[in-house]
DNA sequence: TCTAGTTACGTAAACGTTTACATTATACGT
DNA sequence: ACGTATAATGTAAACGTTTACGTAACTAGA
């Protein structure tokens, strides 16, 4: 099969610990050994064998990643970044697409703790008892990004929503406008659905414009398809509306693609502001205005912390909340300079 | 640490040998022994060690998958497909973004070939000889996906691009349109920029339209900007057009943006098909009708020929063109009808 | 010249499995 | 009762590394 250190050191002439320790780095060697070593090397084309490394060293350099929904736009921006940090660090990243659903996502943690991964991202999802159980099951280290957990402490990276939401509806009054209606996500989602809802109220009531009820439509996901539906009910209920705040981009798109169908024009008549600044953002007509959560920055972070703390250079991780950004573009227009 | 199987062994008063028999499902243990080791296990909340395993067994139940975007939206749909199909065959992804770079991607192998892989996915990109001497150095099944070469006679799975481009400009065809522009990919891209273009003369000539240089422009990329930039020099270059093929999606929408800008009604005046129909072709304004590209399936299919061929239920895999379709959707408009 | 320290190695155990082979017990046919 | 096939189990080697420990040679200081 492949060489092995054995093959080397019988060529080389020495034993398999010299040809370790001259592959490691380790002192206790001659120049005139390592010559006659790495020619060896070179001639059988040896590769080390991770695996056992890994068997031994009780590190296989290797990462898992947990994600809902792989192929959305959202996560596999993360998962850029998260891929270039490990990466960088010399890890390598295993992908696992949870579908949102407990029992595959306690599949992959207990396949992950068998492939021994030597840490954990966890990501957009709410953390359950039963995944935080097997998290210090597992004891390493893990790091949450676009989602927390206050009951089980983890480290997270991720920008405040709450304030995310509720620059977003001020910015929105700032441009003049007052009847201000919101598409959000769900209730029952604790980590954008609801601070994303409190933001938009929060900002309101700090610019004396009281909220009600028919200003906000909520949705059971962020998809266009429940934008795109939610903009007629929010209309209907909120006829005076000139603005509003979407809890997602392509829930914003889904509303714009409802105004095009309903020949209202963004954002002459009808103002939209969205979040997260995906790639599509720019690209629909006309260019969304937007809450920018830098993706891949979170997931290159999410990535950076947890190799630190896997190489123990980080004895706890210090949460952060990222920066968001206003990126302005032509979906919302200023009613006071009209 | 974690409990061994020799901790199990000496739990349940049996040998190692009878553990692994168990958890294996190779025959040779009373019932009775059964139960005490399920008990023993179960006590000590015992996992097997899929390390010591890939040692032995020569096998680690993992693949590599190498794109040169993670986050572009192909990809990312490929990745959920070849992430579904590998974990149903019981295996584990490794992601690496080779950025389209040689080097790269060559690091990227090497490491895979550390990391003893089963099999590799290489997705979107040429194959370049280098990269070919290393998969036959590793003597671990490769399939393509989205791509392909001749040269090097590797299994791919993809769709005929020609046929695709080919169709989709005999679609505009059958609609009423004689005067039809395309943006292009590069003529340096055997993969998709070539095939796609020849498939576009070749439904001009086939239906008796002499095809003219003025009514293609190539671009380096297939990416949002390269059309928003193309489709001002097209129409320059070619003012008496009244329908566009993108050899993207992306193109596309670049240039039904640029269209909005320029105030040209699409589709009333500038009908467009793209090429791909990625989730972004529904959310645009108005919804693209595109060549329908199916990647999460190519992706699944490209699991499962991988994940058959390292279980040696397949010798040699037959490569496949998956089969596109028109999918119609408003950007289109059918002249014969006005 | 002797001792102590340093350098350059080699030996062998260990990591946690699987598995070929050996061993024992059991049942069965005559 | 005896051999034999079968079932149940154990022993130990092997997978390819790393590393603690041992050893021999050499250097330097007195």
């Amino acid at each position: 099969m492949n060489p092995t250190i054995k093959d080397v050191a019988k060529k080389a002439n020495v034993s398999t610990a010299t040809v370790s320790r001259i592959l490691n780095g380790l002192p206790g060697y001659s120049e005139e050994t390592k010559k006659k070593v790495t020619e060896a090397i070179a001639e059988l084309g040896y590769q080390p064998n991770a695996v056992a490394r890994g068997l031994i060293n009780k590190r296989t350099q290797t990462i898992g990643v947990l994600f809902p929904d792989v192929s959305g736009m959202l996560s596999s921006e993360v998962l850029e970044g998260v891929e270039r940090a490990a990466h960088d660090a010399g890890f390598s990243v295993i992908v696992c697409n949870t579908a949102s659903s407990g029992s595959r996502t306690i599949k992959y943690l207990r396949l992950l703790q068998e492939k021994r991964v030597d840490g954990i991202i966890f990501a957009s999802e709410n953390i359950k008892d039963e995944y935080a159980a097997i998290f210090s099951e597992m004891k390493v280290p893990v790091v949450l990004v676009s989602t927390e957990s206050q009951k089980h402490t983890l480290p997270f990276v991720r920008v405040n929503d709450f304030e995310g939401a509720f620059s977003a509806a001020e910015f929105l009054i700032k441009n003049g406008h007052c009847k201000i209606g919101m598409i959000g996500g769900s209730f029952d989602d604790p980590i954008a659905g609801v601070p994303r809802m409190n933001g938009f109220k929060e900002a309101l009531s700090k610019n004396g414009i009281e909220f009600e009820p028919n200003m906000l439509v909520a949705n059971e996901g962020y998809r266009f398809n429940d934008g795109k539906n939610s903009l007629p009910k929010l209309l209907q209920q909120f006829p005076e509306m000139t603005a509003v705040f979407a809890a997602s981009d392509e829930l914003a798109i889904g509303a714009m693609s409802a105004a095009h169908e309903m020949n209202i024009k963004v954002p002459e008549q009808l103002s939209i502001i969205g979040y997260d600044n995906l790639k599509i953002s720019e690209m629909c007509y006309p260019p969304l205005t937007t809450i920018s959560q830098p993706l891949v920055q979170m997931g290159e972070k999410a990535g950076e912390m947890l190799t630190a703390l896997i190489d123990g250079k980080e004895k706890t991780a210090e949460s952060i909340y990222l920066p968001f950004e206003i990126v302005e573009r032509l979906s919302v227009i200023n009613r006071c300079k009209q």
